[in-house]
DNA sequence: CTGAATCCGGCTTGATACTG
DNA sequence: CAGTATCAAGCCGGATTCAG
């Protein structure tokens, strides 16, 4: 397996790793949330809108397992929680950004790509499609 | 809404949108498979290695909806179907390869992360852990 | 305010069998 | 070779409830 020539799966797992840790629903969000900088739990929670309070932990413990987000616990007499991004994690936020700038530039050839499709998809496999 | 101010959520849509097509769990090795010139199906499943045959049916379906990935049949008797990565799924595959880098480059410090975490939360959490 | 525990429905994935 | 159809299993995410 001489270099260039490996495997596609061997050059992937780590792409698939990672897409694995923030390809799910609410990762990015959180991550983009904290690029500004730190925030409580429930300011990220109206920030980002639509997320509940179960996935929100759910997806900040896997961002600090991962060392990606750091988790600052002040015992006050309402707990109060900060989080923030990681140096590990802003560099993800930044080879995010690649991805973001792609999406935003294609949306719309996505877009149009997609309508294409259904449509040639809709007159052509509806059994029994004639052209009266 | 100022820019600069705006919601997180609108930032984000696209790259989450953009995430949500190629955060499966095939989508990226077969753009990455199909990065070095077209293949046919099976050569596909081959390269790919533990992907389904329904699978990578439905991925390619996908990428192709998205206008990633063009479809070319030949109606030879055994038939012959080539994919093939169009101008917008090489610009894709570019995107995603900063993803990539960030990666391989963070790859042992995240499995560190993960480790220390776990190491912590072993020695934490188990109910009546005690030092002896 | 922050978070854990529980219950549950739906989507995604995979195994298998069948078709052209 | 390429693809569809069907069915079962598992994980994900959401609502709700309880606790420090």
């Amino acid at each position: 397996m001489e270099p260039g020539n490996m495997h596609v799966t061997e050059t992937c797992r780590p792409v698939t790793e990672i897409l694995a840790r923030i390809g799910d629903k609410w990762s990015i969000l959180v991550v983009k949330c904290l690029a500004d900088g730190p925030m409580r739990f429930n300011e990220l929670r109206r920030g980002i809108g639509g997320i509940s309070q179960r996935m929100l932990t759910l997806t900040l413990r896997g961002l600090e397992r991962d060392g990606l987000v750091s988790r600052t616990v002040t015992p006050t007499v309402p707990p109060r929680v900060d989080y923030e991004l990681t140096e590990l994690g802003h560099s993800l936020q930044a080879a995010v950004r690649a991805l973001g700038d792609w999406a935003i530039a294609n949306r719309a050839a996505v877009e149009a790509a997609r309508s294409r499709y259904d449509l040639a998809l809709a007159s052509a496999s509806p059994p029994l499609r004639r052209t009266g």
